[in-house]
DNA sequence: CTGTTAGCGCTTTCAC
DNA sequence: GTGAAAGCGCTAACAG
């Protein structure tokens, strides 16, 4: 079932099918017609990697993110894939893990089969990236910033979220908090430590807890949080913040009396009743999708990659974060 | 950068460049080394879509979800993509957004552009489908099983699920029950609702109330399962549930002790406190997705279609069922 | 406006 | 064991 057969069918050469199929160039209305016959009675449908390979381009945009569990990802993916569509692309997902070595090799055959590639959050170093760079293939960073590489990027202002958080700490009476910290490779969570710098200055005091992205590790990396001293307890995401949550009350402590909670990414639980509904701070994903995904259109039709693009991110003050308890003395 | 200038810097032919990139033949040592090095020099990465176009076979299946948001299918895809990697596939992943029409056109274009497709808790009527199945081309239905229909299959046993369901809150005492119904055209709901003519002869009588399938629905459908009067509200999915016992307990409920709430799929959200460790129906969706992969594997290698085949579900009893309160008279 | 023709980059007979 | 050559199905000049 070729184009071939759809010509011969209705008696015109294949170029014109094409034409027909592509609204490439103007045809006799009654060949029209009697080209979508047959292409309705021979339910033709083109070969994708024959247009792909004749076109010189894939008519595919691909993702990749490092974990579709985050409830962060699908509303990112969501824009994305209408910015793509909207340019006649298909969206390709892929999932790396979080494992930096698998990220690098699913990004490479992403650029084999993409005309070019979103780079969520990646966790590979920046040698890594910059040997991706190098393959000149169009692809635009999401939540990630390396100085110096030739990449776009597009993220959220992680560093300003954090400094929105510390500051809204700060001015409850908070002084000693505790950070339950992400991923190790995790830029945003980089960024995230690099604004506590920024609070000791207005007095508030920031111990970093190993932790993770799950809220089943927020709920383990809880106890130790306690431990600290702290009266509150700022987390690397919202699913953190949930487990840390979960496990202080658990623990006896009354939320947001005893301890307050933040979160991070705003992630959509607002359905969640009244006592967990985290103070956070939020970001705008389909917006960071959106830009995301232009950028990288505006790339591929070989536009100038512009600097790299910050998207604010606003405080939440919700259900989970009061002043402080009075320190015992 | 093509495999003829791979060829050239070698100093071989195309199709010696070919053959020991693919391992299709016995190529002499010295030439081995001496295409790697060309390979490795130029950085050169075959082209999918001529690859795809020769091959007659495109290195990918796809997958389609109504909505990537929903827990459930995270894990799916993960063991789906284990199996497509071990059979050298790429995997396809897109969203219908539960809209049936675009659900059918996605899967068509999946269709054009991956050897096998596998849609997932497919919403489009019987009609389409037949239509999708008369393409002939391999492609296998997830979580819904329709009769007559020439596309293996391989689904959850929604109906043995809620039956262990209603089983349950019989035996604990419970007489009038609310379903919090999910989305119309989900054959999955359906299922479910079958299953209560069964409850009907243990004593069981289920009101089935409109909602949806997201936290959100459960909590604004929550009030009007209360109102019915009943001892214990089931969920068309965790989701569901837990926006329900969210509502509940702001309504000043206690759960489990005045209202018991069971929700279905048991999405790994056990990080949660004690009081919302929802008592469910769990599935072993990697299985799910495993078996469906598989199948579609021997679909695609022109192994026959085998039986609808059922995945059990098991009933897991949490921290949120419990015995009715003796209604007042 | 339409048909003929030459590739797109790769695999794969087929001879050597 | 290796190279030459013929496509895979489609698009896009190029003539007419």
């Amino acid at each position: 079932m070729t184009i071939n057969d759809v010509g011969t069918a209705a008696g015109v050469s294949t170029s014109t099918v094409s034409r027909v199929l592509n609204g490439t160039a103007r045809v006799d209305p009654e060949l029209v017609r009697r080209v979508q016959e047959a292409v309705a009675e021979l339910g033709y449908r083109p070969n994708a990697a024959a247009q792909g390979l004749a076109r010189g381009e894939a008519g595919a945009i691909g993702v990749l993110v490092p974990d579709l569990s985050n409830p962060y990802f699908p509303d990112v993916l969501k824009s994305v894939s209408a910015v793509a569509r909207s340019h006649g692309r298909r969206v390709m997902v892929m999932e790396s893990d979080e494992d930096p070595a698998s990220e690098h090799e699913l990004a490479e055959e992403l650029m084999r089969c993409c005309d070019g590639v979103l780079l969520c959050s990646p966790r590979m170093d920046r040698s890594a990236l910059v040997d991706l760079a190098g393959r000149g293939h169009p692809a635009v960073l999401v939540n990630r910033i390396v100085p110096g590489l030739s990449l776009p990027s597009v993220s959220a202002d992680f560093y300003g979220g954090m400094t929105l958080v510390c500051g809204h700490l700060a001015q409850l009476g908070h002084r000693r908090v505790a950070y339950l910290s992400g991923p190790e490779a995790s830029w945003a969570n980089t960024e995230r430590i690099r604004a506590f710098d920024a609070a000791a200055a207005f007095g508030v005091e920031v111990s970093v807890i190993p932790c993770g992205h799950t809220a089943r590790q927020g709920y383990q990396a809880a106890g130790s949080a306690r431990d600290r001293d702290v009266t509150a307890v700022v987390a690397y995401n919202d699913l953190v913040a949930l487990g840390a949550v979960a496990a202080l009350e658990e623990s006896g402590l009354r939320i947001p009396d005893d301890m307050s909670v933040i979160g991070c990414d705003d992630i959509s639980l607002d359905d969640l009743p009244h006592s967990r509904r985290l103070t956070t701070v939020s970001l705008a994903r389909h917006e960071l999708g959106r830009q995301a995904a232009q950028k990288l259109e505006t790339l591929m039709a070989g536009g100038a990659d512009a600097e790299p693009q910050y998207i604010p991110m606003r405080l939440r003050v919700r259900h989970t974060s009061a002043p402080p308890v009075p320190l015992p003395r």
